[in-house]
RNA sequence: CGGGAAAUAGCACAGCUUGGUAGUGCACCUGAUUUGGGAUCAGGGGGUCGCAGGUUCAAAUCCUGUUUUCCCGACCA
């Protein structure tokens, strides 16, 4: 391709919307445009890279047993309502009615289509297991899209879809697309960390979440640096420094005179943060059910653990309001496990001290002393977050953080979906039963970001070769100098026919502007040819290593030719 | 949805306080001189100043409303 035929609207400078990275650098580069906030129209350069992307991705779905589909992005309301996703859901979902007045959305996923459509096909066990695919876009109405293509109300997705006919099947399947995954993200040039996830509004049990490590990632991951233990902050478990158990003392209670917080119990009673209990009450709105639940002061309480622990959805837990709280009967700031009309869970932390600190449930009254079954009981359950520093309850090692880019997420559904939506088969005693599934996502776009996040440098993007929009740039000093042109089209002719993607630079500009462009838009290898070219010598820059020799233009071609080989 | 900021040429911004001819740099077009790290000179094109209403002889500027965008929190690939 020639440089003058090509859109390459770069830009001097950074677009007052973008702040990260790799935001400012697509828009610089002229990858992408923006149309509205979060969504965005691909540029020549940038669908180049997208459409490698995906084509790796597409590679190692097929090799790992995966076949391609293509549903569409409009999806009828009955399939959600069967799911019960049509109510849950919430307003993420962009809804729409046709001129029938039938309702339909766009879909932020495909579990229901997929789901439907196995129903529809597949009777025996003899047709399973089943591995499909697509990649295609999906919408989601976000609060808030930011960061260019790192959260956008349209975004590409590979998604696919597993069914089995029982837990062992699944656990394959799984294992296969973990593995898979690995080596989509290894030849995409990220470098990233696999960890335990939450299973969110997708739902089933067991997931793990792929995270391009990065300072602008929105995700924090606690990792163990001797183990293998990783997990998002949302799901991480971990443990503290260990507590000698002491004698136990008498129970006490003790005047706190408008003293509420922890901070300043622990204050007023001259004692570690650590040995007062706070009690914290949520509310469950939809069965209007409140819940204490028990944690050290000096640690934070996990939400997405208590709302899993209440068996509930986000949309229905919160914290009780001081209001609330008064209502039924709660004393505000004296709130303590000893004789609470609710259903209590304990952190584990808490039953590993002795002699803590717990409100009264009187007003201006606290007890000193109170110990775990002694005093108070509950159900033992983790609910502290997990943070760095905390011990690895694997391994006892110190545990770290690290921020990450969530790009790809694997769940074993189980039933979830193929018991609502009634995805059976009939097995070889001629029975009826459900398919075990399993959903695995990719964020197309989102990796691209994240592979550009990784890869740039203060003048540009570093494209790793084997998703770069081109190959190697062409540089001609003076294109109207005749000897320096013909050696230029010549070695473009040349690495043509040898199918390397390379972009002659007949631009009448500058050199020191079409270095620029070429350093920004991170091509991975420029021929430079300067005023050597009589000679028959050109100058060879590697964009990653800024290293640049110079060569015979052969030897320039010769080295291309190996490194495309590699491939 | 809460909290903050902004909207003027393709991009970055000034002008607004104190109302009176629509501006600068980059980009774009023409010509000349230039050609190893975002050239110089000369000339030129491009704007209903986000939108609607109000105040005024007169509004980019003051007032009201509205829309959009960006940043910080809860969602997620």
């Amino acid at each position: 391709m020639k440089a003058t035929n090509l859109l390459i609207p770069t830009l001097k400078e950074a677009p007052q919307e973008a702040i990260i990275d790799s935001h400012i650098l697509m828009l610089r580069a002229g990858l992408m445009k923006k149309l509205v906030a979060g969504v965005y129209t691909y540029l020549p350069l940038g669908l180049r890279v997208l459409n490698k992307i995906e084509n790796i991705i597409r590679e190692e779905m097929n090799f790992a047993g995966g076949q391609e589909i293509l549903a569409s992005a409009i999806q009828p309301k009955e399939l959600w309502e069967e799911s019960g996703r049509w109510k849950k859901y919430g307003p993420e979902l962009i809804r729409f009615k046709d001129r029938h007045n039938h309702e339909f959305c766009l879909g932020p996923t495909h579990e229901e289509i997929f789901t439907d459509l196995v129903r529809n096909i597949i009777k025996s066990y003899k047709s399973l297991p089943l591995n499909i695919y697509q990649i295609q876009t999906k919408y989601r109405d976000e609060i808030r899209p930011r960061f260019g293509l790192m959260r956008g109300r349209e975004f590409i997705m590979k998604d696919a879809y597993s069914f089995d006919i029982d837990e062992l099947g699944l656990e394959k399947s799984y294992n296969n697309m973990y593995h898979t995954y690995e080596k989509i993200f290894t030849r995409l040039g990220l470098n990233y960390k696999i960890v335990l996830a939450d299973t969110g509004s997708i739902g089933g049990n067991v997931s793990h979440q792929f995270m391009a490590l990065s300072e602008v990632g929105e995700s924090q991951i606690i990792y163990c640096p001797t183990c293998n233990y990783a997990a998002d902050e949302e799901k991480a478990f971990s443990l503290l420094e260990k507590e000698t158990k002491l004698d136990e003392l008498k129970l006490e209670k003790v005047s706190t005179p408008s003293i509420k917080t922890c901070q300043d119990v622990a204050k007023f009673l001259n004692v570690e943060l650590k040995q007062v209990a706070k009690t914290m009450i949520y509310y469950e709105t939809e069965r209007k059910e409140f819940s204490a639940f028990v944690l050290r002061g000096d640690t934070e309480i996990n939400e997405i653990k208590v709302i899993n622990i209440l068996n509930s959805s986000e949309a229905f837990v919160r914290l009780a309001t001081d209001e609330e709280l008064e209502n039924a009967g709660f004393k505000v700031g004296f709130i303590g496990p000893k004789d609470l009309k609710c259903k209590i869970y304990i952190d584990n932390e808490i039953v590993k001290m002795s002699n803590l600190i717990i409100g009264a449930n009187e007003l201006d009254y606290h007890y000193i002393n109170a110990n775990f079954k002694r005093d108070f009981d509950g159900i033992v359950c983790d609910l502290k977050k997990s943070k760095a520093g905390d011990i690895c309850p694997f391994c006892g090692a110190k545990l770290k953080s690290e921020r990450g880019i969530e790009v790809g997420q694997i769940f074993k559904l189980g039933t979830k979906y193929s018991s609502s939506m009634h995805c059976s088969y009939l097995n070889n005693e001629g029975k009826q039963s459900d398919m075990l599934m399993g959903c695995y996502g990719i964020g197309v776009t989102r990796t691209f970001a994240s592979i550009i996040e990784q890869h740039h440098d203060e003048n540009g993007i570093c494209f790793p070769l084997q998703v770069a929009p081109y190959h190697v740039v062409i540089i001609p000093i003076s294109y109207s100098d005749e000897i320096q042109k013909e050696l230029a089209d010549n070695i473009y002719e040349i690495l043509k026919k040898h199918k390397v993607e390379v972009i002659l630079d007949d631009r009448d500009l500058k050199p020191g502007f079409k270095f620029k462009d070429w350093d920004l838009i991170g091509i991975p290898y420029q021929i430079v040819v300067g005023r050597k070219a009589n000679e028959n010598i050109v100058e060879f820059k590697t964009r990653q290593t800024n290293v640049k020799e110079e060569v015979n233009y052969l030897i320039a071609i010769e080295k291309i030719n190996k490194l495309i080989e590699n491939l």
